[in-house]
DNA sequence: GTATGTTGTAACTTTTTTGATTACAACTGC
DNA sequence: GCAGTTGTAATCAAAAAAGTTACAACATAC
């Protein structure tokens, strides 16, 4: 399966936090107008980069904030925050192999360290792009379409 | 969400017809046995294996062999036949952004090479992993527990 | 202190995907 | 023809994601 469009939602709600901060109070509602998702959704995702201190919210009056500098806040800090497998475990591994057989027996001492190697190298890819690069990239296209 | 265990279950599955070539006949029966899952899934697993030449089986008499060299059989080869992300794309991109936000325009250009780069860097690891390692090492540690 | 607009969260539904299961036609070799 | 097996379709159950409704808690303005 792929990974949850939450990772890719949560970009798209920090961009658009930062894009238009100032501008308008962005709530709930005005993100889920752009990515076009029930505001419930946006909710769910905010509370999450709250909980990780990647954003601030502000109850009652509404609004929502980036509290952690951009150039501090990697793709990894924000797939992490959300949640998007499972107890971090990017492969599902059969549950029961069977341990009589000497391959069951086997097959989760050889394979554990190579999955995560495999997982290791995405983690890795995805610490070296931050916000502040995918920022500083939307500002920019926006800027070439005024 | 985790990537399908179609891939572990692909991995064990070809240990196997190695590990028993010769002892036994490899029956999807025998591999459903060691797996611990329903046959019909290792059969669908190993139709997938055949279609992209890497196992053959045969119709009537029963038994999966391994048809290309072990060190030619990568993580990643075993990983596009079983097919465990949707048309190769490992992360989901939510669907329809605002085309009238500025953000919601531009945030699929602003992401689609990063996540390629993120993705290029999971399939290239995969790539060094292949077969021979995997079934070297499950020989090594089965002779040491007999 | 009440009205307004918002957040936080629970509950429920729908959709999608996986994997389990049953069933059976097609095939091979004895 | 018989036994054992593969290939595959059809159906089901379970899990997860996302959509939706609903509403209490909260902050501010008046």
């Amino acid at each position: 399966m792929q990974i949850s469009s939450r990772l890719t939602i949560a970009i798209h709600i920090l961009a658009c936090i930062e894009t238009f901060k100032g501008e308008h109070k962005v709530t709930s509602d005005f993100l889920a107008g752009s990515v076009n998702v029930n505001s419930v959704v946006i909710r769910r995702l905010l509370s999450r980069l709250k909980a990780a201190g990647i954003v601030d919210v502000t109850r009652g009056t509404g609004g929502a904030e980036i509290i952690r500098p951009l150039d501090k806040i990697t793709m990894l800090d924000i797939y992490h925050a959300v949640d998007c497998v499972e107890s971090g475990e990017l492969f599902h591994f059969h549950e029961n192999p069977n341990q009589k057989c000497p391959v069951g027996r086997n097959i989760h001492t050889v394979l554990d360290d190579k999955l995560d190697r495999v997982q290791q190298a995405m983690e890795n890819e995805m610490k070296r792009i931050t916000m502040a690069d995918l920022i500083a990239e939307t500002k920019s296209l926006i800027h070439n379409q005024t």
